[in-house]
DNA sequence: TGAAATAGTACCAAAACAGTACTATATTAG
DNA sequence: CTAATATAGTACTGTTTTGGTACTATTTCA
């Protein structure tokens, strides 16, 4: 259906949290932050630090903080954690299937599609992602959200 | 998860099949030829021409045309009808619920890769499709259109 | 009049999605 | 030392979407 799934959006939301903290935040935390389901955000937090994307301190206020800066961390790299690796065709109708040799019509044009947004997915950081969301709400005022860190 | 339905991708098939031909053709005639089940290319068929995107020939020796030119069909066109209307995010996580004024992190970022794509499957007609899917085979020097690179 | 085609639904099984639950382990505050 | 609070790992479940089928009616032509 060409829409990304609750937990990429989820992780991406997560992320940026993270991004603009430098304590350990537990899922709890986050959770109760955005109004998501407790658990689901748990485990989608498990699948980012077993990917690497962030690293996870246990016990008493443990929580997660990024692996890396926020600027090697791609769009894509969520995504592949997150959703399946994205293909936008998986040619399941074989080429060999098709009359005029292997000549499938759809192949050269939608894999040009798919390149173009895994490229821009590649491009889309997540501290790009940070920096757009800070004009995002119109009558508020440029003051950064700072206030997002009163965990 | 982020790809193309099954019926869309058939569907592209058989509107490249029916830009390539004047006379009618049959649901049959289509199935058999790319070996795609019967009565999926049937329903495909019957939705695209409720669309308006083929026209309907009944009676024996039926079958469909396109109904305008392969110039003014694009992909974005055949998307809506075999999958829902495009939409990459619909943000369910609503924007009151979230802890600071509505500002809400994937949002911004999101829609814009949503508008690329979009503006993409607008720009992609049915004809640069057709044209494209010549150059299919490897041996065919590299022509002009690389990746289409999205704004 | 019968064969071949579309028109319009309604249906069903399998897969994916969204979310929950449970057990185990680590860390730290008291 | 122990209770509280966290992550780690995994298994489970209900709902929705997907992929595909079936059936009945209607149109057209040989």
């Amino acid at each position: 259906m060409l829409k990304l799934s609750k937990k990429t959006d989820y992780a991406i939301i997560l992320l940026c949290h993270l991004g603009d903290v430098d304590a350990p935040v537990s899922a709890q935390e986050i959770a109760g932050n955005y109004q998501l389901p407790q658990p689901m955000v748990a485990n989608i937090l498990k699948q980012l630090g077993a990917a690497g994307l962030i690293q996870s301190v246990r016990g008493q206020n443990g929580g997660y903080v990024l692996a890396r800066n926020a600027e090697s961390i791609s769009l894509s790299d969520i995504i592949s954690v997150t959703d399946n690796p994205f293909n936008l065709v998986e040619c399941a109708h074989d080429e060999e299937l098709c009359k005029v040799h292997q000549c499938c019509p759809t192949r050269q044009p939608l894999v040009a599609l798919h390149r173009s947004i895994q490229r821009f997915m590649e491009d889309m950081t997540l501290s790009t992602i940070i920096s757009e969301s800070y004009f995002e709400n119109p009558d508020v005022g440029r003051t950064h959200h700072e206030t997002t860190h009163l965990s």
